[in-house]
DNA sequence: CGGTATCCCTGCGGATACTG
DNA sequence: CAGTATCCGCAGGGATACCG
């Protein structure tokens, strides 16, 4: 998610279609950075708030994913001076421009989930049938 | 990617709006999978093909990533008897209808990483001045 | 409450060699 | 060309303990 991404044009100096989005791409490409970002949707949220949200992650990965969000500028961490300490995490307006393509896949994926279930049942038939009768 | 996604409903047993997605949206969380797509747009590629349009990938990853997508109906795979071997992979009709979603995504990350890029080297001074200074 | 620090293990994924 | 098999390093990420 960090710092690799090397990311080379080809040989004849062109770039792809793609470049540059590989960087963004892996924003997304981990495993809670899109339900941390969904969960935040509504305003600002605290910690213990969206651990209890995000149900499964541990406290160590929702600080890393919050924190790589706001070093990406998608986040802003806002802390209130009282006792116990008070800690907001809420969107920016950037942060906020993403949620529109993520929505989109998220609904991408509802729409073909189950069609995707079937294809992968019957795959997996196929493919356990010839590893039995050596076809 | 695989058998994992263990999504549970919350404990009063409704479902977050989000709920199904998840399986979906790891398809695009791994490191290579976007990037074959895009590149199996044109229509029918063969391995080979492939994995010089997409720079980096090992063929391991590359047939790993193609058999991935095959299994979930998104690409067919098309053997033609002939030597040497020819092998095509082509999306689906399913697989085709990803590409939209998938290119906004792209598109939100052409056209925000600057401001991202620039986030970050912010965030990063910061931070190092802190840790220098014991600020 | 909101974090940091440590330990540790799993599996992603690269490199390489081999087959039809 | 297309693909499988092995070996293996290393980062992602969980569990736990501790601090202001």
């Amino acid at each position: 998610m960090g710092e690799n991404s090397s990311l080379e044009r080809t040989e004849s100096g062109d770039l792809t279609p793609l470049y540059g989005t590989y960087r963004g791409l892996d924003l997304v490409s981990d495993k809670w950075t899109v339900r941390v970002v969904y969960e935040l949707r509504p305003g600002g949220r605290r910690l213990s708030d969206l651990q209890r949200a995000v149900k499964g992650i541990s406290q160590r990965m929702l600080i890393h994913t919050l924190r790589n969000l706001e070093r990406n500028g998608l986040v802003k961490r806002t802390v209130y001076p009282v006792v116990p300490p008070k800690v907001e995490y809420y969107l920016t307006p950037l942060g906020k421009t993403l949620m529109n393509p993520l929505l989109s896949l998220c609904a991408w994926t509802n729409e073909h989930i189950e069609e995707m279930e079937k294809a992968r049942e019957q795959y997996d038939k196929e493919t356990e049938e010839v590893s039995i009768n050596g076809e």
